[in-house]
DNA sequence: CCAAAAGGGTAAAGCGCTTAACCTAATATT
DNA sequence: AATATTAGGTTAAGCGCTTTACCCTTTTGG
């Protein structure tokens, strides 16, 4: 009740098991008559080779692993699914590691990544600096997506978050925003900083002067979001405008300003980051900072792929994409009127 | 610059690769003292086993593979996290494999998951009922998920699809509701038709007969959602209340009755399925059947795990979980005057 | 017409690990 | 004291595949 193995397909075609496997790759010395015969009998016998075996003998496991906070999160999912598509058109498989940006589990996962013989690791994530600087050290082809690590001198791609957070600030100021906050996710995430210092950049560059208490530190999750907002809610001088770091925040920002009877975004705008299907959902719809999925992954997927060839050693590459403002809804001039 | 295997391990500390293979799998005959020696060896040669090569040897490659229509659903990343944790808690990886529903893609799934040997799969995909249904003959563990695989004697745990739309339409009963509608995402998933089909019994028992046109099928995305709830919205005698099959859909049908100026709960109520973080991010806040993932992905992974053991070649088992209604903001009395 | 190069194919050596069979020395049994 | 166990280790045979080295026909060119 074994499954089928070349030995089976040469003797039922009555080569060696040379030839198969020369049939099967197409490289080797192989006669195109002969080909034709191994395959049809490969087809009879409902032949797959094992990826395992051929793995063993020092070939590719075709299998990648995929490091990210948590799948869970929408901006995530839709890395993870993007990568999904062009690694499997690429007849890779991708194991997706979702480490909540802890170190022991960015630990374990790259251990167990290890030990399987992956092809490559896409780093989505953030934590574990320090640990993923080892990675530099393996002979792991190694590319980051979304975010930089500290340190891990390997390619990546990614969007310029200081860009990014421009595009928000630019867009608040030109409502005539004065007063505003930024919900900060995870700042031990390189892409979280970076949302920061370019919000601030760009409100000192107007003139106003952002302070610390006004950037809030969250963790990545509606509810999080809400309860910052909720105490920004609650100050005297409130802002009118909430720059939330990640899509999740910004839901629960809207949220909390709903909670206290602050309507959006006719006395509170709010924009977010990612544009995932979250600033599709909400209501009103959200306005928002998008990042090129699609494109990044690709790039990224291309630059793991082909760093196993040539480029082995060559110097890194760092892609920059550019982001987009997306403007829905949920921002406003401050003081406006609710038009509906 | 290879790394290293069993060999070096062996030479380093002056024994045969089998006491090796004995000290890192606790079988065997290996002594107490020697077997910390040959640890201590490893460990300071940072020696990390080759699955690839234990897989070979007839072990298990503890690889899973998941396949459910797209991470990028947020029911169905909420899975994928689940198993995901539970998978590797177990020392265990998993393959998501975003299948779309279609038949191609599960068929290429299922192939690349036999070649790559994984030790079982995970079916929470519709579509290819056919072809999953040869996944009987394989030696390869399978448990489904969430649904069940017409002619596929294999075992699953889900929840009570029929019950959970009796639920809803209990719920929408007890508010006054008469005329209903439902959207139902692709019809070919078994879950679906029994959303629907329990929702129809359940309006029959009360003397409502559901038309068929009041079935409208949907592809699983917002935009359809709401293209079909514009429709019913536009019809003379327009339904006070939308039972949706998904949440996605359910979204949709928020963004409808708003562009059509329809306000919810007072004119529509809208009943989701799910509750995904999307039923938390909506205004109104989605009133929703709940299904325990967690406890759901643990069973599975249980089935699927134990099942290679002594309960191979058992009956399949199947067990059906409860679901709850989770009410929240969007459904209410049909007619009611909004409260704020 | 014969040597040389091609073309087509095969045997066999691994890849890194597990395990069954086998061996040896120490301990238990009568 | 002689034999039977047992504990602790080792050897070697694979697992299913790739690939190098080698062999045997055909062509081909001079």
């Amino acid at each position: 009740m074994k499954p089928t193995t070349i030995y089976d397909v040469a003797r039922e075609a009555g080569v060696s098991i040379a030839s198969v496997s020369n049939a099967i790759n197409g490289k080797g010395k192989i006669g195109k008559k002969k080909r034709e015969e191994i395959l049809k009998v490969m087809e009879r016998l409902n032949y797959q080779p094992s990826v395992i075996a051929s793995a063993l003998t020092g070939k590719k496991t075709y299998t990648l692993g995929l490091l990210i906070p948590d799948v869970a999160n929408p901006f995530f999912a839709e890395i993870a699914r993007a990568v999904e598509d062009i690694a499997h058109s690429a007849g890779y498989s991708v194991i997706t590691c979702s480490t909540d940006n802890q170190d022991e589990r960015v630990l374990a996962y790259i251990r167990l990544l290890e030990q399987k013989s992956v092809d490559g690791i896409l780093i989505g994530t953030g934590g574990g600096a320090d640990i993923l600087a080892q990675l530099a050290e393996k002979p792991l082809p190694t590319v980051t997506i979304a975010r930089e690590v500290q340190g891990l001198p390997v390619s990546g791609v990614a969007t310029d978050d200081f860009r990014g957070a421009t595009l928000a600030a630019a867009h608040l100021l030109a409502l005539g925003h004065r007063r505003m906050a930024v919900l900060a996710e995870d700042l031990k995430v390189s892409s979280s900083q970076e949302r920061v210092r370019g919000f601030r950049f760009s409100l000192f560059e107007a003139g106003i002067r952002l302070e610390d208490r006004d950037i809030l530190p969250c963790a990545s999750s509606i509810e999080d979001g809400k309860r910052a907002t909720l105490e920004l809610l609650r100050r005297e001088d409130r802002p009118t405008a909430v720059f939330c770091s990640n899509e999740l925040l910004a839901v629960g920002a809207l949220q909390a300003a709903r909670e206290a009877g602050i309507s959006v975004p006719a006395e509170l705008s709010v924009v977010g980051y990612d544009n995932t299907l979250l600033s599709t959902a909400t209501n009103p719809l959200l306005t928002t900072i998008a990042q090129p999925i699609e494109q990044m992954v690709k790039l990224a997927f291309e630059l793991l792929i082909g760093s196993g060839q040539e480029s082995a050693g060559l110097v890194p590459q760092r892609i920059v994409m550019q982001p987009e403002l997306v403007e829905r809804e949920s921002t406003a001039m401050p003081g406006t009127a609710e038009l509906d």
